[in-house]
DNA sequence: GCGCGGATGATAACGCGTTATCACCGGGAG
DNA sequence: CTCCCGGTGATAACGCGTTATCATCCGCGC
């Protein structure tokens, strides 16, 4: 479909980052190379569609990304920085408590706090 | 501060219903009563400072409102009507998994699936 | 060196959820 | 009955994340 210079330069910036990444972080992370937003939407939906990317909605309007090839894992979002990580682990157990007719595709775990920089340490 | 009329309306809607709701959702429950979506959300604010109801983000965009008085549970969210549910009980044991360097202020899980409407029991 | 075509970047346009605006209505006081 | 005033509803306006547009640039083939 196409051989775009730039995508692969985001794919790698969110292999490299610790959890999933907005539009607008990885924008912010990428300044220094000149690279412009809409380059970043393309690889983004690039990605996502080409299966070299997760799409991660967490509340908070901007919907995030990370590399598909990490396993499986939750999510911690900071209320200082808005910032999100990842934890690894999954306490599971939660499908037995939805009723029998409800069909379960898949769950996501979400840890609400300060991160280190904004205070956790504190 | 106010005397509204209909604000407890939209609240004993949302105590009724099972799971949390948009303003979308309430206005379109309500729909006979002829109540306007201005007052919606005037209501679902208010409640929401006066502690009344509880925010409930979760992803797609609109936020959503449940009693406050609920006790601890969690939701799924049905992709197919896009419409939440309460889910009692809690599988808890994630807040091991985080850096000591974080603060954990809260949790939340989020099943998904499909509701039986929407084709779970199928 | 030259020309072509796809990729890029700045920016306008869009969609959607929410909020502000404003005229109207309805209920209570006098 | 009349006045007053807060509550209400329709709708315009807003904010923001995302997408479309379009002129320009870059790399490759010739």
């Amino acid at each position: 479909m196409s051989s775009p210079r730039k995508h692969e330069e985001v794919w790698s910036y969110l292999t490299d980052t610790d959890g999933p990444r907005s539009a607008h972080e990885v924008h912010e992370a990428l300044e220094h190379t000149g690279i412009g937003i809409a380059t970043i939407y393309r690889a983004l939906n690039a990605g996502a569609e080409s299966g070299v990317l997760r799409v991660v909605e967490l509340p908070g309007g901007s919907t995030r990304y990370e590399p598909a090839s990490r396993a499986h894992h939750h999510h911690f979002l900071c209320d200082g920085c808005d910032t999100a990580f990842d934890v690894e682990g999954c306490a599971d157990g939660v499908r037995d408590l939805l009723p029998p007719d409800f069909q379960l595709n898949g769950h996501e775990i979400l840890l609400y706090g300060l991160c280190a920089d904004c205070g956790g340490a504190a």
